[in-house]
DNA sequence: TATTGACCCTCCCCTTACAGGAAGCATTAT
DNA sequence: ATAATGCTTCCTGTAAGGGGAGGGTCAATA
């Protein structure tokens, strides 16, 4: 029997770490003292300890290390986590990689004495006024993540009922704040001709912006939309809403053009 | 003037978001009407909420990017930071890299049907009933990070006053319990000639294993030492010392090679 | 045998960057 | 007038412990 001491020495364990282990059931001393309530374990519980180590090395969390114990038999099943966690790996590699090319990238942009956030006054913003459509269109409150399955949602049934699209898909976003997990959104199709399940959309006079590239450039869409419908003293009227030029499907993410449109008086 | 809802919108920042950013100072808004505690925030604070965006998607700490906003004028601060970051971002590359490796080798091993522990079979331990040194030693609580820096000063110190070592260098473990930052440990290297720096080191029978590789796989040698101390009926005797077989300086981490020694009887 | 120093215990607060929810005003739309 | 939003503050929770206070225990020494 090891008193806690002991088993930290060896085990290369703070003692706040195995009395937190113990707190969470993840490594429980074999004995403890009813009278004083002092740990003691095993000498073998010493291999456990570092079996924990060794898959919290590989960035395991203490929750999925408690689950691969509970199952230690089940090699398929540690098989299992083990793989899952390596793609979780490379995944986060590629996404640091990238990451490091878009800094890099910024930091050349300093050291031509630019400023980073210079890539705002390339956005062009024109006044349209919209022409209007016929819509079919799905109202639904949906995670930001989901957006694209939703979509498709839509076009396969447009496909199903043998409707004919007679411009780009669009979507209207009535949020009156960002939450992102529940998203009012509304998806919608222009088509040629009206019928009992389309309605008249007419957003009148727009400011538009073109986004070229990838979803998480939005905010500075709007936010540049915002500045000029500001400083050219017109007022917001209406959803703002978005017309996808390209299929998000398809189209790789840096090269999507997706128009923001926000309807102004 | 914005409304937090309307500025959440266009920012893509929650509620949430905003209110923490206000109470911890980063991003406070323009104006608070002071009889209902509204925040009203400028258009041009959407620049700032991009800003801060931009550098949190690049993974400085909100903190950082305070000190940054505080300081934007000085645009070599801003420059070393992000280079500073980008370094950063390359270690945690390798890092994972180095991981994603490891986890490789795991997971053949289990293809192969053997128990990812099972390296553990592989050590060897022997028993040794150690020389007597006459040592000159520096006895510190440091912190194992600095291990190897305190390792040479010692070194350096021999060189200077002209010393010659007889064997290799050693370090004994007087802690009780393992604790990274404030390490309780003695720094000797045994020496020809007894003089009135040096002292006797004689830790009588000991149970040795050897160690090559990296140092974080220590706990292993401990625990197997400690098992087989248990399983053959001996006890401890004094306090842990291992031997430096190659210069923990110039040797790469994975072909080190260190002798741990525990005094039993 | 008394004492001292080492060892052990529990309990509470702190960390990051928010999320979730409750309870209660304020504003706006119908 | 009423209801629906919108805004506020306050409390709790997250992962994996670290830091420290305050107090009980154990083993070796005087």
């Amino acid at each position: 029997m090891l008193t806690i001491g002991e088993f930290s020495k060896i085990s290369h364990l703070t003692l706040k770490t195995l009395r937190y282990y113990d707190e969470i059931g993840l490594l429980k001393p074999a004995f403890i003292d009813a009278k004083n309530n002092y740990r003691y374990y095993n000498i073998s519980q010493l291999e456990t300890a570092l079996l924990i180590a060794r898959l919290k090395s590989y960035l395991f969390s203490l929750e999925e290390i408690k689950v691969i114990l509970a199952n230690w038999e089940d090699a398929e099943l540690l098989h299992s986590k083990m793989k899952a966690k390596q793609e979780n790996l490379t995944q986060q590699i590629t996404f640091y990689s990238s990451l490091s090319k878009k800094l890099k990238l910024d930091i050349q942009l300093l050291e031509e004495e630019e400023n980073i956030m210079g890539y705002l006054d390339q956005i062009e913003i024109k006044l349209v006024d919209h022409l209007t459509y016929h819509i079919i269109s799905q109202r639904k409150q949906i995670n930001t993540a989901d957006f694209l399955r939703h979509f498709n949602e839509l076009f396969s049934k447009i496909l199903f009922e043998n409707l004919s699209p007679i411009a780009k898909p669009l979507a209207i976003f009535h949020s009156s704040e960002y939450e992102p997990e529940n998203y009012d959104v509304e998806i919608a199709i222009p088509l040629a001709l009206p019928t009992n399940k389309t309605k008249v959309f007419n957003p009148g006079l727009c400011a538009m912006a073109t986004l070229i590239g990838s979803y998480y450039e939005l905010p500075s869409i709007h936010t540049k939309l915002h500045v000029w419908i500001a400083e050219n003293n017109y007022k917001l009227n209406g959803a703002p809403f978005e017309i996808y030029q390209t299929d998000p499907y398809s189209t790789p993410e840096e090269s999507n053009i997706i128009e923001v449109y926000f309807p102004i008086k």
